[in-house]
RNA sequence: GUGGGCGUAGCUCAGCUGGUAGAGCAUCGCGUUGUGGUCGCGAGGGUCGCGGGUUCAAGUCCCGUCGCUCACCCCA
């Protein structure tokens, strides 16, 4: 029995941390407007494939019978488990055009499956929260600014600390390196990408060794070295003197989404000009997001636009989606930063049972609590008190209720962490808010 | 997919040049016979990942294999 690396499995607090993150974030993909959806877990694996970089490798097939061996080690699988949730999400526009309103806005908190080796942070299995709005023909280029300002909001609402969102437009690094003679744009991008990992020199080394001049490695790298959170970058990107169609209509939309953040959400934003990851289909606007302090851990959410990945050949859905890394982020402030529930059980009250006999006078207790949205559980045997008293504190639950420990009969409530125990009637008693639910504890 | 590290109790690990499997924590019980946490005493719990080889003898040495893990690749 031992756990299926990648396939991360969490403890009943951990599970809490998790839901928490996904009450807040649904809650406020709600509030900007986002209707709620959910695809399949599978597509034809000719839908996925192509879709991006070495995503193809990553693809899990399925086949529909794990017993029939032939199948399993036949030719292709013809369906796949989805590796993200866009690409599913433009073959969910194209089938439902006619019966969606656009712009058309939805989240979709679902399991996605990829795999690649399972490293710290880094699953076969996990959960992304993805808000996306697509629209027909054309797509409002305000929409680029407003999908990391809902992120912004819902990571404002969760104890995830400080944390940064970068932006690029892919435009700008492409028209840059057309503009200085590179034309391998996507194999310059993939070295200069390691700038933080590998340092400059050996950046421009690798550059030199792809075939680049030393003065093109000189300019892609001071590009790449570009980042304000104003428009202070566009100047920078002037000042190296190239010029090219595409980077002014890189510059251009980038500038307007900075704009947007500094006034919307003043800091948060970053213009970072060496961001350009992502899938493929991404073909201007992209987004990374790093927690401060916690940089090392990567992106826990991403995103960008994509015009053409929906598309049925006569009409085009041009769109724009962010993904949160729900699994990771949680994952790595559970393990990293102590990030941890208040109790392992939604329970808020333990009813001790006398005895055997009394049970029922017990059940009556909890229903009563429970008619009250008080979340309780009974004893589950009528232990000596100590040792129902020790099963609620090894749960977390704070109070034990002792039915008929009062005089003439009547209940007692105890607060087992200040050993305070009262008189207490079922009827309207009152839980303290705070100990209603199991809250977050941030260390 | 490529390369390194590691597999011994539920968890973290010790176990030397081969010689009858250990500790701490956790769990359970008792002390304390219906009010926990501390403390003391005790108990249960292991095909030493799996398979083969060398040897009188293998947790230990050799080979293979599977798994986990870290880095690369890539990515949330």
């Amino acid at each position: 029995m031992l756990p299926i690396s990648g396939f991360p499995e969490l403890l009943p607090a951990e599970r809490f941390v998790e839901l928490h993150f996904l009450d807040t974030i649904r809650e406020v993909f709600e509030l900007h407007g986002f209707a709620p959806l959910e695809t399949r877990a599978v597509e034809p694996t000719s839908r996925l494939l192509g879709k991006g970089g070495d995503a193809d490798k990553e693809i899990y097939g399925v086949s529909r019978l794990a017993g029939r061996s032939e199948e399993r080690s036949g030719a292709e699988a013809e369906l796949g488990l989805h590796f993200d949730l866009t690409v599913p999400f433009a073959r969910y526009v194209l089938e439902n055009a006619g019966k969606l309103a656009f712009p058309f806005r939805r989240y979709q908190i679902q399991k996605v499956w990829r795999g690649e080796r399972p490293q710290e942070g880094r699953f076969r299995e996990f959960t992304q929260a993805d808000i996306d709005v697509v629209d027909v023909g054309e797509l409002a280029p305000h929409v680029e600014a407003e999908m990391p300002l809902v992120i912004a909001e819902a990571f404002g609402r969760l104890p995830v600390g400080e944390f940064r969102i970068q932006v690029n437009n892919r435009r700008i690094p492409e028209g840059f390196y057309l503009g200085i003679g590179l034309t391998d744009v996507a194999g310059t991008l993939r070295i200069v990408d390691k700038l933080d990992k590998i340092g400059p020199e050996e950046v421009a080394a690798q550059l030199v060794a792809a075939g680049a001049t030393d003065e093109q490695a000189r300019l892609a790298l001071a590009l790449a070295e570009i980042r304000s959170t104003d428009l202070a970058f566009v100047g920078a990107v002037r000042a190296l003197g190239v010029a090219h169609p595409t980077l002014d209509e890189g510059l251009d939309a980038l500038a307007a989404v900075i704009a947007v953040g500094m006034e919307r959400a003043p800091g948060v934003l970053v213009a970072d000009l060496r961001i350009a990851r992502g899938l493929d289909y991404y073909t201007g606007t992209v987004y990374e997001t790093q927690l401060v302090g916690s940089e090392d851990w990567g992106s826990v959410c991403s995103g960008g636009r994509y015009d053409s990945l929906a598309s049925d050949g006569r009409t085009t859905y041009p769109g724009v989606g962010i993904s949160i890394g729900l699994t990771r982020l949680v994952h790595l402030l559970v393990a990293k930063r102590g990030l941890t529930a208040s109790r392992s059980t939604p329970a808020a009250v333990l009813v001790a049972v006398v005895d055997d006999a009394s049970r029922s006078r017990s059940d009556a207790v909890a229903a009563a609590l429970r008619a009250r949205g008080v979340p309780c559980e009974v004893a589950p045997t009528a232990a000596k008190f100590g040792k129902q008293i020790r099963y609620a504190d090894r749960r977390g639950i704070p109070f034990v209720w002792f039915p008929g420990a009062g005089d003439d009969d009547g209940d007692q409530v105890k607060d087992i962490r200040s050993g305070e125990q009262a008189d207490a009637d079922v009827a309207t008693w009152e839980c303290p808010a705070a100990d209603l639910r199991p809250s977050i504890i941030t260390p």
